[in-house]
DNA sequence: ATGGCTCGTCAAACGAGA
C-alpha cells in the first residue's frame, strides 16, 4: 500500500499537476494539504473517474484536507478532536482496507505558527499538544497508524538547506521542535529518516528568489508510523523532481510503501 | 529580505503562506 502526502496549494491551481503525478506514480491513498475550496467547489468526478475514492474536508479560501484512494475507505472522520470551536480544516483521518490488511491513515495540515511569539504560533503549539493527545489513542488501538501530512516543521538544522536562516521562525524555534519530538516520541518512525539520514532532502521550496533554482529548501512534510505501521514499511521517498514542472505547488509529495 | 511569487477572493488590492 502506497500511501503519499502532497500539499498541492490549491486544487483548482492544482489539477493537472496533480493529476500528472497520480497518473505516473498511482499511490494507492493521496493525502492532500491546502485544496483551499469547500467540499462542493473540490472536482470529485475528476479523480473518481482516475479510480480514486475522494473524502474532503475543506473550507472556504484556506487550509482544507482530503483523501484520494484506489482502496476502499471506513470510518472516515473530520476534524482534530480536542477544541470544538476550532473552525480551521486540517485534519481528516479514515481506515483503509488493503490486501494485506487495514491501515487507519490520517492527513494533516499542522498550523504555520508565524509570526513568533503572537496568537498564531499559540494556535501551532496548542494544535500540536492536541494533536499529541490524538496521537496517543490511536497508537492505543494497536492498528497500523500513518500520520501524515504537511507538519509545518523542520526537525533538525540538516532538514534545511539555510538553517541559520530560519533560526526564529515558527518552523524551527525549538518548541516546535520539541513539540514534533514529543509526537515522535510516543513510538512513531519517521519514514524518511528511518530510510536515511542524508541532509539536503527536502520538501518545499519556496515560489520566491529561485530558492528551487539554488535549491534552497527544507524538509517539512512527514509521513510518521506507529511500530505496527513501520513492521510493514518497505520503501519511502520524497519527489522532488515534481517541483520543477510546469505550474507546481510549492511542496512535492512525500510517500511510503507499506506491505499492507 | 522588513518577502523577490502564487493562490483565492467575487472582481482590486489584500491576506496568507513558509
Amino acid at each position: 500500500m502506497k500511501i503519499a502526502t502532497f500539499n498541492i496549494n490549491g486544487i483548482k491551481a492544482r489539477i493537472a499537476a496533480l493529476s500528472d503525478w497520480l497518473a505516473e506514480a498511482r499511490p494507492d491513498v493521496a493525502l492532500l494539504q491546502e485544496i483551499k475550496s469547500v467540499d462542493e467547489g473540490f472536482p470529485r468526478e475528476h479523480f473518481e473517474d482516475m479510480g480514486y475514492r475522494v473524502e474532503t474536508h475543506g473550507q472556504k479560501g484556506f487550509n482544507g484536507v482530503a483523501i484520494l484512494s484506489r482502496l476502499p475507505l471506513e470510518d472516515v472522520a473530520r476534524g482534530l478532536p480536542g477544541d470544538d470551536s476550532d473552525e480551521q480544516a486540517r485534519w481528516i483521518e479514515a481506515t483503509v482496507i488493503g490486501d494485506a490488511g487495514a491501515v487507519r491513515v490520517c492527513g494533516l495540515y499542522l498550523p504555520n505558527g508565524n509570526p513568533v511569539p503572537g496568537p498564531k504560533f499559540d494556535y501551532k503549539l496548542a494544535w500540536m499538544a492536541r494533536m499529541e493527545a490524538h496521537a496517543r489513542a490511536l497508537l492505543a488501538t494497536e492498528m497500523p497508524v500513518v500520520l501524515a501530512g504537511d507538519y509545518n516543521v523542520i526537525p533538525q538544522d540538516e532538514d534545511a538547506a539555510r538553517p541559520e536562516a530560519w533560526r526564529d521562525d515558527a518552523l524551527a524555534r525549538p518548541e516546535s521542535r520539541a513539540a514534533f519530538r514529543r509526537i515522535l516520541n510516543l513510538g512513531f518512525t519517521e519514514a524518511i529518516r528511518a530510510r536515511t539520514q542524508a541532509p539536503g532532502l527536502y520538501s518545499f521550496w519556496d515560489y520566491q528568489a529561485g530558492a528551487w533554482e539554488r535549491n534552497n529548501g527544507i524538509r517539512i512534510d512527514h509521513l510518521l508510523l506507529s511500530p505496527q505501521a513501520a513492521d510493514l514499511m518497505q520503501d519511502a521517498g520524497i519527489e522532488a523532481a515534481v517541483r520543477g514542472r510546469d505550474k507546481p505547488s510549492d511542496h512535492v509529495p512525500v510517500w511510503v510503501d507499506l506491505a499492507a
